[in-house]
DNA sequence: ATCGGGCTTCCGTCAGACGGAAGTCGACGC
DNA sequence: GCGTCGACTTCCGTCTGACGGAAGCCCGAT
């Protein structure tokens, strides 16, 4: 480790790219409304000519990278769900975060989350989810608007600035309830500030609620963890209580 | 979808290789063992010249499967941990698992795994412990060995006759209770297939027994799951009835 | 100041990527 | 059955972009 100066950014010659970007744009052709796709399918979803296509999957599969499920179609492999696994996104923090968010998970019996922010959205991490939860739609991998959501709210309300200014240029409305607007939201931030916790009443899907806190490390916040519930009554301080006894502990085992 | 032959399998001219297996074969210079490498230490693992996968891994980097940390090490990227999650590898089967899992996890408070086999080893998919749980070595993506584990014996039980050979040919022992007597082991997979659950007794980590069921898709065995225990004494009933109730749960859910 | 290890840039050579065209395969309709 | 169609696969002549040794750079250690 020494003479860490920096790979020169893509100068992007708008040409026809290197042969690893064009590999890898077959890899990006799959998202989650794509996971199963034919060979022309990628070819198109990354404006490559078929027989290009062809030859580059062919070597994507021969290591792993993809698979064929048994109709025939591309399939993203289990090489590239083991190196998943291995990226430190946060790695460290699911890891110590995943045992107390199952103790918090068993004393609430709430769908609980763990979620970063990944630029103006929440990156969710962990999810914890009952048979009985309130039914919702994240999942792991997910990436849900900050303003909506209650980790989305602390971790916004923690965010510098920039991120802040540029979130509420545009506040998508979700549902009846959603806060659209950044005066309103700016309000409520300052709070979460304040008072260590956000919560949200249907602003995200109807039906469901949730409270937030900030996780911290050495005082400065890394992640948020938050639990859904149908609805908050004046259970709120309670179920803070708990998410912090849970967000202190994850916090001193990301030290040790 | 027709026209389904199959990708010429890889002459291996022995040559240089195409420019997209040497790429990948740099994402495959990370392991388990090695998350953060330098651009030295992954040209030498790849066995490729560094300017070369200088080159290589700045496109790796700009597509973001590869990111630096702090130190200017690199490691696997968010995007690679995206794509790892859309990954089918039983993707299905996990989520559906999943919120029963979770309820098993409530009611037992003792660490939950579902694991699936691959080839001749038990492929964890999850893995629920709380923080009083039994230490254990499983982790999400671990590959452990299908005749120490509970979910490995179910696994191994109902696996086809010559993936059972193969594993008898080389009982590796962890503990001093690891069964290691090819004819044992089979006595006990007999057993496992007409009882309908398995046990181990600290034969992969002492301290740490373990009961598993297997979850089955319309009579076929698709998965394992089990839990672990500081030790099992005279529950071991009460602990199969939880676990088929569960693992009936998930069948039934696959079928939905 | 000097050294060494690792990262980055250069650039002349040429291996290997490229992709249009043609061949193959299976499904479907008549 | 036969023809059509869509999708996959193979061929192969062209030529481009990959290759990697050598040199330069940067930083920390001596």
């Amino acid at each position: 480790m020494s003479g860490v100066t920096h790979v020169s950014s893509p100068p992007e010659t708008t040409g026809r790219g290197t042969v690893t970007m064009r590999a890898l744009s077959l890899l990006g052709a799959f998202d989650e409304r794509h996971r199963r796709l034919t060979l022309t399918e990628m070819a198109a979803r990354a404006s490559l000519p078929v027989p290009t296509a062809h030859r580059l999957v062919g070597d994507l599969v021969a290591w792993g990278a993809l698979t064929r499920d048994p109709e025939g179609r591309y399939v993203v492999g289990r090489r590239l769900w083991d190196l998943g696994l291995l990226s430190p996104v946060q790695r460290g923090l699911r890891d110590v975060a995943s045992p107390y968010l199952h103790d918090l998970y068993g004393t609430t019996r709430a769908t609980v989350h763990l979620a970063v922010r990944d630029r103006g959205h929440a990156l969710y991490l962990d999810r914890l989810a009952g048979h009985s939860s309130v039914p919702a739609v994240s999942s792991v991998g997910a990436r849900l608007p900050l303003h909506a959501t209650g980790v989305g709210k602390v971790l916004l309300a923690h965010a510098p600035e920039q991120v802040r200014v540029e979130v509420m240029a545009s506040l998508q409305r979700l549902t009846a309830y959603t806060i659209t607007q950044p005066a309103r939201l700016r309000a409520q931030l300052d709070q979460v500030e304040r008072n260590g916790y956000a919560v949200t009443y249907e602003e995200m899907t109807l039906g469901a609620c949730s409270v937030a806190v900030p996780v911290r490390r050495r005082g400065e916040v890394v992640a948020a963890i938050g639990i859904v519930l149908p609805r908050l009554e004046a259970t709120i301080q309670r179920h803070v209580a708990a998410l912090e006894v849970t967000a202190r502990g994850i916090g001193r085992g990301l030290d040790g």
